[in-house]
DNA sequence: GATACTCCCATCGATAGACGATGGGAACGC
DNA sequence: GCGTTCCCATCGTCTATCGATGGGAGTATC
């Protein structure tokens, strides 16, 4: 034990913007979320299945995404995930919110 | 239920980051770095002394910090809490990790 | 037509971190 | 004396991430 393991993956409290994120794109399902976001941040940002599905189930819950089955590209049994319009209205209150954050870390951060 | 309350206060994963900044600055007490980081950012980030208290109690256990009692600027019983060595390093360490993942992210909110 | 590999779903248990509520004590002003 | 501000700290709750785990359905390989 100790040695730390690997990059912390990503910031808590922040998926769920990105997922978002990613579906004001346009449809997609679980397994390509998280590529995308893998992908698009260079391989920074890693989200595990095991917290993007109960990040869905949240956002399903919420009414900000709905979804249905269908077949991924690659023929296979997939659950597409898509915003709605409460959804896209998430997205820019979280949005704003965030950066009003970040702007308030890096005061911090520079100004003493 | 339901409403959202308030601002989030801050985000989960930055509290020791900010502490160790404030503390880089010099010694100071609990109750201080609490203003300090409100005051700093304009009154966005909210630090509760429930939250401060556990993660002073954090820094101490991994030697980032010290402590040593003392009397406030208003002559009050005070615990004045300094970085080690170890504690600049680390803060330097969580700057830049925090720094990659902020820039990432943005890359996700933005391109995509 | 078996085997392996990739894709895609999902849950469970452990862990960690922030927060509200709560409690106490000591200095200071009135 | 009494209220207010300053300063300490903990406990219980809640929410979120993560590792481990399990399964099923296509496709390719031999």
């Amino acid at each position: 034990m100790g040695t730390r393991s690997a990059p912390p993956d990503l910031l808590p409290g922040t998926l769920d913007m990105l997922v978002l994120r990613i579906l004001a794109r346009g449809r997609a399902h679980g397994y390509g979320i998280a590529q995308h976001i893998k992908s698009v941040s260079e391989d920074v940002l890693q989200v595990g299945e095991s917290s993007l599905y109960p990040a869905l189930q949240r956002l399903l819950l919420n009414g900000w995404v709905k979804a249905e089955w269908g077949a991924s590209e690659n023929n296979r049994r997939a659950r597409f995930y898509s915003l709605t319009p409460a959804g896209r209205k998430q997205l820019v209150t979280e949005r704003e919110e965030f950066q009003r954050i970040i702007v308030a870390i890096q005061k911090v951060l520079e100004n003493a």
